[in-house]
DNA sequence: AATTTTTCTGCACACGTGTGCAGGCGGTTT
DNA sequence: AAACCGCCTGCACACGTGTGCAGAAAAATT
C-alpha cells in the first residue's frame, strides 16, 4: 500500500475522516481530547497530507512558476534563489520553467504552468514576458514581470524592475567624471526592455555631459560572454578605439575584457569597462569589476511577496522600481592623456548634471 | 467563472463527460468523428486538462523534485538546468527546493516534497542527502543522487558521480608532470564525498610519485570563493609554500587566486593553480583556468533519465559513473627552478605510472 | 427475420480532502 | 418533565478526471 490517507487514521481511531480532517486542520468544531489522540495517530502513522487532493478542493496549489530563459546564467540564478527563499518560507513551492528562448518551449512551457494550475508566475528577464499574458490570462493568475514591463497593463500583471536609466546614468557618469568621452555601449539583442533603458540612459549621460552621440560605438552581444567579445572585437577594429566601454551586463563585460586582452590592452590603463548586475564573480575576477549592483535577491523576494500580498488580497503596487547602486573596483580609471580633436566638442564637464537624480556610489575594493 | 472543464465541454457538444475524456485521450472507444468534433469544441474552448486532478487518479503528478544547497552555485545550476530540459522534454515539471544546508530548511523541504507526491527526486551535491532517504522512503519514490552515494543501497535509491579519484588523479598528474612537487589541497568542508574522494586521488598521485604527503599543504574552504581564499592565505603563510594547488572546485580556486594575488605573487609563474567542474567563468577569467570538466549538463540529463526509465519500468544502473576531463589552460606551468634540498626526496619521475587509468587531456585556449 | 457481433455511449464509482448540514447526546433552563 | 441549547460527530456531497461495466444501437452473420 502506498501512502496513508486520512481514511487509514479515521479507522485506526475509530472515527469518520471528516473528523480527522478538522481534527488536523485544528478546527475547534472537534473535542479537544480526540483532536490530540488522532493528531497523536497521525503522526505516528507517518501522514502526510496529500496537497493534490487539497489543491482540488480548495481551488489553490501553493506553487507557483517561475519561467526563465536559462537557469545557467549568474544574475537569473540569484534572483531565482531569492524567489524560492520567500516562497518556501510561507509553504509556497516552486516549479521552474526554462524557455531557452525558444518558441516551442515557451509555448510548451506555457501549457505545463496552466496544467498545473499555478497560483501565480513570475517571468524573469524574458523578452517575450508579453507572450505569456494572453495564453495565461484565462488562468487569472496574477503575473509578475522581473525587469521587463508589460507595455499595456492588464490588471493581473505586475513587476518588479531597477530603475535602468537612472543606474545606466550614474555609471555613464561615473566615466564621465574620470574623463572619458569615447564611451561605447556594449548592449543585449534588440527587444530586451533592460537594454532598451540602459541604452536610454547611455544617451542621456552623454546628452548631459554634452558628449556627441557616436553610432559606431554601440555594439550588440547577446547577454553573454562570447556575443560580449564579439561585441568589443568590433569596437576595437574602429580607427578611433573607444577609451571606456559600458556593458549591458557582467556577463557581457566578461567577454568584453577577454577581447581586449586579446587584442594586447590593458585594464583599466588602456580602456576603462563597467558592467551591470554585479554577479558574485564580478568581485572575484581580475581585474575587479566595475559594475551596477542590482539587489537580486531581493527582487525575486519582492516579486514572490507581490504574489503573496495579491493571495492574500491585500493591494499591491503594480510596479515596484528598485535602485541599483554603483560599485567601483578596478577596472575603471581615467584615459591616457592623448585626447584626439574630435573629442574636444564636449563643452561640458562632467559634472554639470550634479544635481539631477543618480545612484548611489559605493567605492569597494571587492 | 474558472477553468474550463470536461464537463463544460461535454454541456457544449451534448454528450457525457466520459466521453469528453475518452475523446480527448484518443480513445478508440470513441467514434471518430464526435471524438473529432469534441476534440475542436475543446480547443476552442481554450481547455487545459487539470494536472491536479488527474493526478489524483492516476497517482503519478508528472512531477519531479529536486534538492538543492544553494542554485546560486554555477556548477549546480547547470546541472540543474540538464535535469529541467530532459524533465520537459518528456512533460515533466521540475519543482526546486533550496536547502541551504540548513537543518530545519531541509525538514520542511523533504515535507514539501512528500507532500506534494513527487514522481521522483533528485538531490544535488549534498552531504546529507542520506538524511532524506529514510523520511522519503515511505514515499516509495526513486531517489537520484549526483556526486553523492548513498551509503547503505536501498533499492530505490540511484546515483550519477563523476569518478573523482581518476580524475583528481589526473589534474595531479599534469602538476607533477610539469615539475611540481610540493602541491597543496584546498578541500571542502569535512564530510563531502565529492571531497573525501578527489583528495583520495590527491593522495594516490602523490604516493604514485613517490612524493610525501604532508598534512600541512591541505586546507579546508567552503566550495565557496572565500572559503578558498582564506584557505589559500594560510598555506601562502607556510614556512615552506607549495608551488602547485588543487583545489575542490572552481570557486574555490577563484577565491584561490585572490589570495595569491593579495599575496604579490602570479600565476603560473610563482603557482599553479588547478580548479574542478569547468565552470562557465573558468574559460572567460584570467588567467584561463586549468581545471576538471565535468559533463554538468548531461550528469543532469542522466538523473533524469534514469528516473523516466524507472517510471517506465525498465531497469536502471543503480550508480553511473561519468569520466572528468582534464582540460589544460594557462593557470599551470612548471615551476620556477628553485627546489629546496626537502623536495628531492621524491625518487620517481611523475610518468611512471602512464599504464594507470586516467582521463583525457584537452590542450584547450578556452 | 432472427441472432450474434461490433461499436459506441453513459452510469456509477474511485482518487483524497474539505465543508454544509442534520442530528445525537448531555446538560441547563423553564 | 418538557423544552432548549451547545457541543460534537458523521452523512453526503463537491472538486476534475479516469475507467470498469452495462446496455443500446448499429452492423454483420446465420
Amino acid at each position: 500500500m502506498g501512502q496513508v490517507s486520512i481514511k487509514d487514521i479515521a479507522r485506526a481511531a475509530q472515527v469518520s475522516h471528516p473528523t480527522v480532517s478538522r481534527a488536523l486542520r485544528n478546527s475547534p468544531l472537534v473535542n479537544s481530547a480526540t483532536a490530540e489522540r488522532i493528531r497523536r495517530i497521525a503522526v505516528r502513522m507517518g501522514y502526510r497530507p496529500s496537497a493534490v487532493a487539497r489543491s482540488l478542493v480548495t481551488k489553490r496549489t501553493r506553487t507557483i512558476g517561475v519561467v526563465v530563459t536559462t537557469i545557467a546564467d549568474p544574475f537569473i540564478a540569484e534572483v531565482v534563489g531569492g524567489i524560492e527563499e520567500a516562497a518556501n518560507e510561507q509553504g509556497y513551492s516552486v516549479v521552474l520553467a526554462n524557455s531557452n528562448a525558444d518558441p516551442d518551449r515557451e509555448l510548451k512551457v506555457v501549457h505545463s504552468i496552466h496544467e498545473r494550475r499555478v497560483d501565480g508566475i513570475i517571468v524573469t528577464s524574458s523578452r517575450v514576458g508579453a507572450l505569456y499574458v494572453p495564453v495565461l490570462s484565462q488562468l487569472m493568475a496574477p503575473i509578475v514581470l522581473i525587469n521587463n514591463q508589460h507595455p499595456d497593463d492588464s490588471d493581473f500583471v505586475y513587476s518588479v524592475m531597477i530603475d535602468n536609466v537612472t543606474a545606466s546614468r550614474t555609471a555613464m557618469q561615473h566615466l564621465l567624471e574620470l574623463g572619458h568621452r569615447r564611451i561605447a555601449y556594449i548592449g543585449d539583442q534588440a527587444g530586451f526592455q533592460s537594454d532598451t533603458e540602459r541604452f536610454a540612459g547611455y544617451r542621456q549621460a552623454l546628452a548631459l555631459a554634452g558628449c556627441p552621440f557616436r553610432p559606431e560605438l554601440v555594439a550588440h552581444g547577446n547577454g553573454k560572454p562570447e556575443g560580449g567579445r564579439q561585441a568589443m572585437t568590433k569596437l576595437l577594429a574602429l580607427d578611433e578605439m573607444p577609451t571606456a566601454v559600458f556593458c549591458y551586463n557582467d556577463m557581457s563585460a566578461l567577454g568584453a575584457l577577454r577581447a581586449i586582452d586579446e587584442h594586447g590592452l590593458k585594464v583599466p590603463a588602456d580602456i576603462s569597462v563597467v558592467g551591470f548586475d554585479d554577479v558574485f564573480f564580478a568581485s572575484w575576477m581580475r581585474p575587479l569589476l566595475t559594475t551596477i549592483r542590482q539587489p537580486k535577491r531581493q527582487m525575486g523576494r519582492l516579486a514572490m511577496e507581490t504574489l503573496l500580498r495579491i493571495f492574500a488580497g491585500e493591494q499591491a503596487g503594480t510596479s515596484i522600481k528598485v535602485n541599483g547602486e554603483l560599485v567601483v573596483r578596478e577596472s575603471t580609471a581615467p584615459p591616457e592623456r592623448k585626447q584626439k580633436a574630435g573629442d574636444r566638442l564636449c563643452r561640458q564637464a562632467a559634472n554639470c548634471s550634479s544635481d539631477r537624480r543618480r545612484s548611489p556610489v559605493v567605492r569597494a575594493k571587492r
